[in-house]
DNA sequence: TCAATAGTGTCTTTCAGACACTATAAA
DNA sequence: TTTATAGTGTCTGAAAGACACTATTGA
């Protein structure tokens, strides 16, 4: 018998440590990966080129190359970059779902991972494990799609979690480009917690904060011009005390 | 070959699936449970009888039971109910750490849970895999213990998120005992933070919200006595709208 | 000058902190 | 009556909501 207990040293241990003698669970990463188009938040889909779930529509992932990502973040990072071309994102790890249930494979483990872009920095591509690729507005996603595996609880979890920390973070800038006004920021905002802002208190909100800083650029049309702001160093994840309340009625 | 694009069912695709065939990484689930003991909040530490890290201090955890567990939850209690025996506890996934460097195995990847237990619950047992088992102040098993792989920081994350959730939520409830006057809870968010609330608005948060609800009964000393209270239905983990804010000086 | 959007002044409301106060038991 | 702890009254301050107001541009 291989009794773990016998053997003298970790390095000994080691030598004869053979993975494949014990069940373990499939590991893999999905993203929800978040964008706005034309004003809806929508979600990034992939339709699965291969079995399992061939043909349906999935959230982008897949497994850990052990060679390599170093870490679970760098999965991601190559996961998002694979389909989408950026590589600065914001990533949020969401939490970890797995079940014998999940994957018709058996026992399996996916880390979500959540990743706000500007819609200004996307190429999408596909690649030989992608039959399709569209951007879907993520509530029709969530609720008309029937996504492979989980992957409709995983994506409702990633929105919720958005929805909550838009009430307390500056979680949205990251959604927006470079450059943008405050009231882009707060129709953002607005646009993902589907309500209104009052405008006074959220200026006031972000100024305050320092979260975001003036370029010194305005932005002109046939109107008043606005200044125009961008992120500030470490203002892409600033916590505030309150939350929004949203109107009293 | 047996590329997957040849099948031509996913019933086939299945009946020739082979797990063994894919590097994938070792996955755990590893525990971070918190109680109090004479007004310190300690974590639960076993020292581990096995290789690898034989002999270390390092958080209670370890492999999935393909058979057993139905999920990661399942999972993550039963890890908490052989070591400590406890059924109900608070528990929450905080994060999962994956790198090719954490085990000297290989790439791993593990979830971290928070368990938060009264210490009126607790029956610790040892098993074969555990040579010691012990309450240790949190401050200090971060500080001053070399834990195995990386439960240093993994521990430290799950502490940080218990801090920080102790500003907004009424999650300490889950430390103390079925009945509790608002003094103990007073002392235990106060253990917790490390610093003092002002006891009026740390009494009117919690009645107002309703996380707490009177029991009828009265714990008496030599003193003037004091209302018990137990945690309301899903008052477990209340949301508030603003944090503790602290002293102001 | 007007339309359109940017941006402000100021009042109310809510809830946390400060701190002194009162209440009620045992000894 | 004293001591100890439980529990309250009431003020201040910070930040959010309401909403009407002013500001600045192009056309």
């Amino acid at each position: 018998m291989n009794k773990e207990e016998n053997y003298q040293s970790e390095k000994e241990f080691l030598e004869h440590y053979d993975i494949h003698r014990f069940d373990i669970p499939l590991t893999t990463v999905d993203m929800g990966i978040f964008s706005l188009r034309e004003d809806e938040l929508c979600v990034l889909l992939i339709k699965r080129a291969n079995f399992p779930a061939k043909g349906k529509w999935a959230l982008p992932g897949g497994f850990i190359d052990l060679k390599k990502d170093n870490n679970l973040d760098e999965t991601a990072h190559r996961k998002l970059n694979e389909k989408t071309g950026v590589n600065t994102p914001y990533l949020e790890q969401i939490g970890t779902f797995g079940s014998k249930k999940r994957d018709p494979r058996g026992w399996s483990v996916t880390v979500a991972y959540l990743a706000l872009i500007s819609s200004e920095d996307i190429g999408l591509s596909l690649s030989k494990t992608t039959e399709d690729i569209a951007w879907v507005p993520v509530e029709e996603a969530i609720e008309k799609y029937k996504l492979a595996f989980d992957h409709n609880e995983i994506l409702r979890t990633c929105h919720e979690r958005l929805k909550s920390k838009v009430l307390y973070t500056s979680l949205p800038v990251n959604l927006l480009p470079e450059e943008f006004t405050l009231t882009d920021l707060q129709n953002t905002f607005e646009i993902i917690l589907g309500t209104e802002i009052e405008k006074k208190s959220f200026r006031k909100r972000m100024l305050d904060s320092g979260c975001i800083e003036e370029t010194g650029n305005m932005r002109r049309g046939s109107n008043r011009p606005a200044k125009l702001y961008r992120t500030s160093p470490n203002g892409e994840q600033f916590f505030f005390t309150r939350i929004i309340e949203g109107p009293r009625n």
